[in-house]
DNA sequence: TTGAAAGCGCTAACAG
DNA sequence: CTGTTAGCGCTTTCAA
């Protein structure tokens, strides 16, 4: 089952190797005539040529890696389609790797790319990411990286990041207008940096109305499910529960709506709810909800146009900047007065 | 920016390359001291192998590929979490292709595979997908495919799939013995062999209950939600209109709890509705949702396993056999009495 | 305009 | 146990 090579057209053809190659990259030193005899035949015999071979020759692979924390999450299903529309424009291929959330991981998967696997990388950080040592170590190879979503701050290279702080005091002012006086910040992680600028900005909210953050309203979830929804249950229960909720990441709009179900807290009447989410079911829960959506699709396609405008040239550092594009504020019944 | 080679550990310790080489591949020809000498300065030196000059020697490339529809379907995110953790177990590397539903981008992507890439493939084909003609061309030159969900049913190689027929049959069952007497079926593929097979199922079911199926009861949707909201209330405004609705794939869903919102028909009261979903959310729609949930990480991970079995051996035939992974009933308040 | 030759980094006989 | 050699399929000087 010998695929079928430059070589073997090269023979057919009582060309030389060489001549057949140029054929293919459309070299001007080449004559119609031959071009067009190659290509015939190549097309004939369903030549395709040999990615590797090429890749060891010219030193790059035109692929990159995607390495994402799980894909489970209508934020990354989306802006994978983002990454791939680019991605298949400028002819690459896109390797796909999931970290799981593990620090660990993410560092094994990183360390692989030393081996030139892939032109260049696109990350969002597990959330265990506390040290970037092993992006850096990348980077210093010569294989740029962008961050999309969550990002490390201190990385020496581009971020696109949606406005995370701005959101965060967006969302916490809405719930204090629609009324709200105690707000819970439901999240995943504390060093996250999605999750650390929202609160951010919820803080500031807060304080621009002269209301309290109490080190209590802030709600470390977990990545389980049952636990979560124990974990909001013990919040609404408690004597001073609060009257607003904040759900940073979108998998823990679940947990909420079904404390509430169970307890019978009533949403909007008792108990306001926000979420940072991008599921397509928002409009039809119970009742529909009010969400902070990221612009997903686009910050793919961001942090992949970004990834091979860099690649295209041969010296491009990266920019140590940070694109930011916004999300927006869908008010629906959940937050109504 | 030269990347650290087998040559370079060689000279570095006075060995020849291909010694180096067997070190690599654990190689019982070679002293436990060189062993650890030439592991020590890889480490050292953060040696990684170049993956494309061994697949080229090695004619395989320990990569497959995933070429999927799209991604923005929770069934498909959560296959590709499936997918992934066996890939990673094996050593594979899994690189990622949507189709957008269009047939010719399908065969473009295939065509590509014959360049020696991938060492197999895993796919669902797309909507579109009438002939099997650019799948059979690929299984000739040598790769491995494996179907899973959307399959070619006269292909001849092993397809993943859920009970689509019996799920069929369930979803109709259930809402017949809630009461339903005429009963929608909506779909946005005629020709997909899940919809055919569901449909199929569905048809048994109210003919094993002596209750007709008309054909306009077997709605076409699109890709345009716009669009589908105004078939589907096109649908329910009719004066003989269903009292039954299963979706056929989660994406209907939203539409159809819309019309019934914006027609103020009470689910289940007036029309109950059954989809098949994965969505994490069906327990906080409102009201919840009745699904037959597809075993997604399941289904993905079978189809890797499968693929990585055929893999194994040298000339290992993918036998034509359908492996069924069952779907599950979630009763839910959508299809309460 | 075409071809010969070298080599990308690794593996696999085969010889020593 | 280690080394020599050839070559995977392609690109790229350089020479003709």
């Amino acid at each position: 089952m010998a695929n079928i090579s430059m070589k073997m057209l090269a023979k057919e053809l009582r060309l030389s190797v060489s001549t057949v190659s140029k054929v293919f990259t459309d070299s001007h030193e080449i004559s119609e005539q031959t071009k067009e005899k190659v290509l015939a035949l190549a097309k004939k015999l369903n030549y395709v040529p040999n990615p590797y071979a090429s890749s060891l020759r010219k030193r790059q692979s035109k692929t990159i890696a995607v390495v994402l924390p799980e894909v489970a999450d209508s934020f990354f299903s989306v802006a994978i389609n983002g990454i791939e529309s680019v991605a298949r424009e400028k002819g690459y291929h896109v390797l796909i790797y999931l970290t799981h959330e593990l620090l660990e991981r993410e560092q094994a998967i990183l360390t692989d790319f030393q081996s030139g696997r892939v032109d260049g990388v696109l990350i969002s950080v597990s959330n265990e990411t506390s040290t970037d040592q092993h992006i850096t170590e990348m980077m210093q190879r010569g294989i740029p990286v962008v961050f999309f979503d969550r990002v490390c701050e201190e990385t020496a290279t581009t971020r696109i990041t949606t406005n995370d702080r701005d959101s965060g005091y967006l969302a916490a002012q809405h719930l204090i207008e629609q009324g709200c006086k105690r707000i819970a910040y439901l999240t995943i992680s504390e060093s996250l940096s999605i999750s650390r600028n929202r609160l951010t900005g919820c803080k500031q909210a807060l304080a621009a109305h002269h209301l309290p953050f109490r080190d209590s309203d802030l709600v470390l979830c977990t990545d389980n499910e049952a636990e979560n929804l124990a974990i909001i249950k013990a919040l609404l229960e408690k004597k001073n529960g609060p009257d607003g909720i904040i759900a940073s990441v979108e998998k823990l709009t679940a947990a909420v709506y079904l404390a509430c179900k169970e307890l019978k807290i009533a949403i909007p009447g008792k108990v306001k709810v926000i979420s940072f989410s991008n599921q397509s079911t928002a409009p039809i829960l119970n009742p529909s909800l009010t969400t902070i959506t990221q612009p997903a699709f686009e910050m793919g396609k961001m942090a992949a146009t970004v990834l091979f405008n860099s690649l295209r040239k041969t010296q491009a550092q990266l920019r140590s900047e940070t694109i930011v594009v916004p999300s927006v504020l869908v008010t629906r019944e959940s937050t109504g007065k």
